[in-house]
DNA sequence: GCGCTTTCGCTACGAGTCGTAGCGTAACTG
DNA sequence: CAGTTACGCTACGACTCGTAGCGAAAGCGC
């Protein structure tokens, strides 16, 4: 059995630095130009490459910008803090942080929208950046079991529910509050912002 | 002193029906179309009207869209339901009703999308669509204060930072849910998030 | 080494959209 | 009726799109 990713092994193989250059010209772009005035030639030109090469590597605006801005996703972490307030706090400040880049407001909102009459580019954005975001969900709800904090988890299903329900309810609020009220996200609102989630679900015992 | 409206008094008025013609067929070019393929040329064609009058009353693509899909918000009460929890969980469902529409999800992330780069669209769709969304918290805050679920506000400041803090919780949740997570946003849902954030509430005494 | 295969950069192309200008006509005012 | 503004229509240059075709480059199996 060979390699994996051997979907062709002969020929001239991919460049993988050019990947790498496209991706980072598309970011570049984005702070530049914007969603909207971003062209696939322009990227190509900044990337050093050949318009050509871009196409055949991504169908089009949409996957490439969602391959761009997941990259940005990379750095989410949940450092124990010591209590699920400050765990959900952490959580908030670090997620405001990457959304706050120019690059991440401009491309990933737009994509969310193109992904609305999109099945595959949803799923793409899904796999690539959502799911990311999930775990730290999961991580900090059984965090929280294990310091006494909140009861332990007893029917999966319902928690897997609940925890959908936490990831819409932080995610929604930091990206509302940054993109739509255009408001900052400091240590202020998301202190706030934690002592009302905690008391929610301490007081419905989820 | 004259109307109030009289920029320009004489010359042939600007038709009102063609106004709510292509505001019309925006919507229905959004259903079909979609936000990136809209074209001004196309709502024109629908709208029955020439490309040229479209361009004489909004400056491009974004304006046009703001308009077509404010108008979908016309119809957010807040009836009261008796309730704190029972208000949220109301209005919870009457959003996601208006952003389930394909017109809306298709248009309003592209344009809060637009808007990260583009300050007077920001304050177009601050106007016309969030500050409406935006009373009602203020309305269902004060309705619950009076029936003695929440303490009064004293401070007016913070008062008015929380309810800045709720509207972000509540639209941004649902819309995160609706477009991101891909999740309808049902009854059983809409009781969970109410019971959550109406703990929160309660809980840091807000 | 040598052929085979795939990717590469480059150029060129038709199709489509953009936003504007110019024109004659329509509608309303004093 | 004269003045003013909006209207429908046509045409336009500039731009982007996504694809096709080419010769050269870069690995792989022999």
């Amino acid at each position: 059995m060979e390699s994996r990713t051997s979907a062709a092994r002969t020929g001239r193989p991919r460049s993988v630095a050019a990947d790498a250059a496209i991706l980072a010209a598309t970011r570049e772009a984005l702070v530049e130009l914007g969603w909207s005035k971003l062209t696939l030639g322009d990227v190509a030109t900044r990337a050093g490459v050949a318009k050509t090469t871009v196409y055949r590597r991504w169908a089009g605006k949409n996957e490439l910008v969602v391959d761009a801005v997941a990259a940005l996703f990379d750095e989410l972490e949940l450092p124990d803090r010591g209590s699920l307030a400050a765990d959900i706090e952490g959580v908030v400040l670090q997620f405001a942080a990457i959304l706050d880049r120019p690059e991440a407001k401009s491309g990933l909102m737009a994509v969310v929208a193109e992904a609305t009459r999109d099945e595959a580019l949803r799923e793409r954005i899904r796999a690539s950046i959502v799911d990311r975001q999930k775990r730290l969900v999961v991580e900090g709800r059984a965090r929280a079991a294990q310091r006494g904090e909140l009861p332990p988890e007893t029917d999966p299903e319902a928690a897997s529910r609940t925890a959908d329900l936490i990831f819409d309810v932080v995610a929604g609020a930091v990206v509302h509050r940054t993109l739509v009220s255009a408001e900052p996200v400091d240590e202020d609102w998301a202190r706030r912002f934690a002592a009302m989630l905690f008391g929610g679900l301490a007081a419905t015992g989820t």
